[in-house]
DNA sequence: TTTTCATATGAATTATTGTTCATATGTTCA
DNA sequence: TGAACATATGAACAATAATTCATATGAAAA
């Protein structure tokens, strides 16, 4: 994912170009930005998110609720803890999980409003 | 990505799940907002996206920009251009691409949001 | 302390996806 | 028309990432 491109490519404004290069983000951050997507880049992360802005549930519940093992809801469950997307806490053998930021449900919403305009020129169902 | 899981699980807390279970999308919107998201997991789409808040680009000046060849904007702006968060016209031989959505550089925003506060909490440089 | 239950995790496998190379399409200008 | 240029696209390859299986950890109950 990273060799050289040999295909380069030499720009057709390069007066724009430079007033933008030093509009972007540094690029450190672009990497986070795109870290931080790619966890609701998944539908069963997306389910696990959904799920959890509504209760806190276990992780059997999880992978019963979603139809999946409880292997892969852990796996993914971690992924989301890392990014404090989600946090939990333990009651005896059993681990709680729940959601531990606001914007989830705010970047979700947002996400829907698009999902509807976009269909909404092709006048489909959208319920 | 689709087999079926050996390893079942079975809900610890069956009534709470039927009621989770009513509240969830329908899985095809799930499938619409995890691929909607796919879009925003990488990095050379992420800075497609930021510039094309900045300003109106065509392809070779994105490609200049970003530093990667022309063939590889082309295909990523197709996949924005589907999802149309990007539009573009054509002016000659010149096609020139924009940003098609105001929900783009609102979650961009909650999303960098988010970043500042899991990190706050280990103080580290923000800038 | 042994057994059982809930969760976590490592390694392997499979699926997906981004980039490259080569080439096609479409537009302008000579 | 043909040459030159800007963009688009198909196929192949390389890199990532999601799931599975097997097993480890950690807590409670017997």
């Amino acid at each position: 994912m990273s060799t050289i491109p040999s295909q380069e490519a030499t720009s057709l404004h390069p007066e724009i170009i430079e007033r933008i290069r030093g509009l972007m983000p540094k690029e450190e951050h672009i990497l986070d930005l795109a870290d931080l997507f790619k966890l609701f880049a998944d539908s069963t992360r997306v389910r696990i998110l959904f799920a959890l802005t509504k209760a806190e549930l276990c992780v059997y519940d999880l992978a019963a609720l979603l139809g999946v093992s409880q292997s892969a809801v852990s796996h993914q469950l971690r992924l989301l803890r890392n990014a404090k997307l989600v946090k939990n806490r333990r009651e005896g053998k059993i681990v709680y999980y729940s959601s531990d930021d606001y914007h989830v449900d705010i970047v979700m919403n947002i996400a829907l409003e698009h999902l509807k305009e976009e269909k909404g020129s092709s006048a489909e169902d959208l319920e």
